[in-house]
DNA sequence: TACCCGTGGAA
DNA sequence: TTTCCAAGGGT
């Protein structure tokens, strides 16, 4: 089987920008992205990203607004904090160089038992397991590995079989074999076993059960959060604050935002206008609505309760801010509602 | 352990 | 339109 998926991916593998170079550091990044990321959403970030900082180095010196700001769309933000609080730590404590072991990388900020392994394998050739999405996918279907994603007994059992495979020549490959056999061949839904370099080994296959395993995450349903959003508006500028760093939008800049619209006239002061617009977004677990008021007050308005600073932006100014995508679709709104009048 | 954290592609 | 879920980690 090891010796099927080595083929299969020298001959297959999709032309991807961070492969075809060891640099520990750009395959670090990628793999912090690829997080619960699609390939497709990830290679312009990527691209941009390694140009802006090329090394690990660069990430370190540069100041975290920055680097939230080159994140910005991309999800997730906390993968951006510790993303550069351990290239710090890499340059304080690791003379600037990555740790070469699985249980090395273990102790630096954002690197779990998945990107330790994959880092320590793909950029080091240590034999490190790894276990993503795609992995667990496929190796339940091959070994027939029964229980629901989150399963103790199940996850154990998939890290134990992705253990064993790894042992052997090209253990970072074989990795990425596996990865990429669930990425293109191993599919959720209708998985092209025909295509598949090892069917002739799936348990799945041959007992008929490859639409049944794995099961479907149970999910829980979406919690609806409604809040009011503030346009304050001072000439060309408007108010931006920016969250505090744990937390949904961790870190990020908004507009001015409460519970209430009362809320926002309790935080800002001043009279809160009649509603210029509502955004829905969609997240994993929450369903936002974000209901837009125009806001005019004459207080000084230098900090604000709840938010780490405040700022009073231009467009030009706003552009390099980290920011979350619903919050860019309100300020679209913002901006051509003063055109207006 | 259970829950939190974003976004977009695909069916 | 809705649902799924993608190279997970932190608390």
């Amino acid at each position: 089987m090891r010796a099927a998926l080595l083929r299969w991916f020298d001959l297959h593998k999709r032309d991807l920008p961070w492969r075809g170079q060891r640099d520990p550091y750009a395959i670090w990044v990628s793999e912090i992205m690829l997080q619960q990321t699609q390939v497709s959403t990830v290679i312009p970030y990527y691209r941009r990203f390694l140009k802006r900082f090329p090394t690990v180095r660069a990430l370190s010196a540069a100041a975290l607004a920055d680097v939230l700001g080159q994140w910005k769309g991309l999800g997730y933000y906390s993968r951006a904090r510790n993303l550069h609080r351990a290239a710090q730590a890499i340059v304080a404590e690791h003379g600037g160089e990555l740790p070469r072991t699985a249980a090395g990388l273990r102790e630096l900020p954002g690197f779990g038992r998945y990107t330790s392994g994959a880092v320590a394998s793909i950029a080091f050739g240590e034999e490190a397991p790894i276990v993503d999405g795609n992995v667990a996918r496929v190796l339940s279907r091959v070994r027939a590995i029964e229980g629901l994603p989150g399963d103790k007994a199940r996850e154990q059992r998939l890290w134990a079989e992705a253990a064993e495979l790894v042992k052997g020549e090209r253990p970072g490959t074989l990795n990425e074999a596996l990865m990429e056999l669930g990425a293109t061949v191993c599919l959720p839904k209708a998985p092209l076993c025909l295509l598949c370099p090892v069917s002739a080994h799936c348990v799945a296959l041959k007992t008929g059960r490859v639409d049944e395993l794995p099961p479907a995450k149970v999910r829980t349903a979406r919690k609806r959060l409604e809040l009011a959003v503030a346009v304050c508006r001072r000439r060309d500028r408007l108010l931006l604050a920016r969250r505090p760093d744990a937390g949904l939008f961790g870190g990020l800049w908004e507009l001015p935002t409460a519970p209430t619209p009362d809320g926002l006239a309790k935080l800002l002061g001043g009279t809160v206008g009649e509603r210029l617009a509502t955004i829905e977004r969609t997240l994993t677990h929450r369903d936002l609505v974000l209901d837009v008021f125009p806001l005019e007050t004459r207080k000084k308005l230098d900090r604000l309760d709840g938010y780490t600073e405040c700022r009073w932006v231009t467009k030009a100014e706003l552009e390099p801010l980290g920011m979350a995508t619903a919050m860019q679709a309100v300020l679209g709104h913002a901006w051509s509602e003063g055109t207006r009048g």
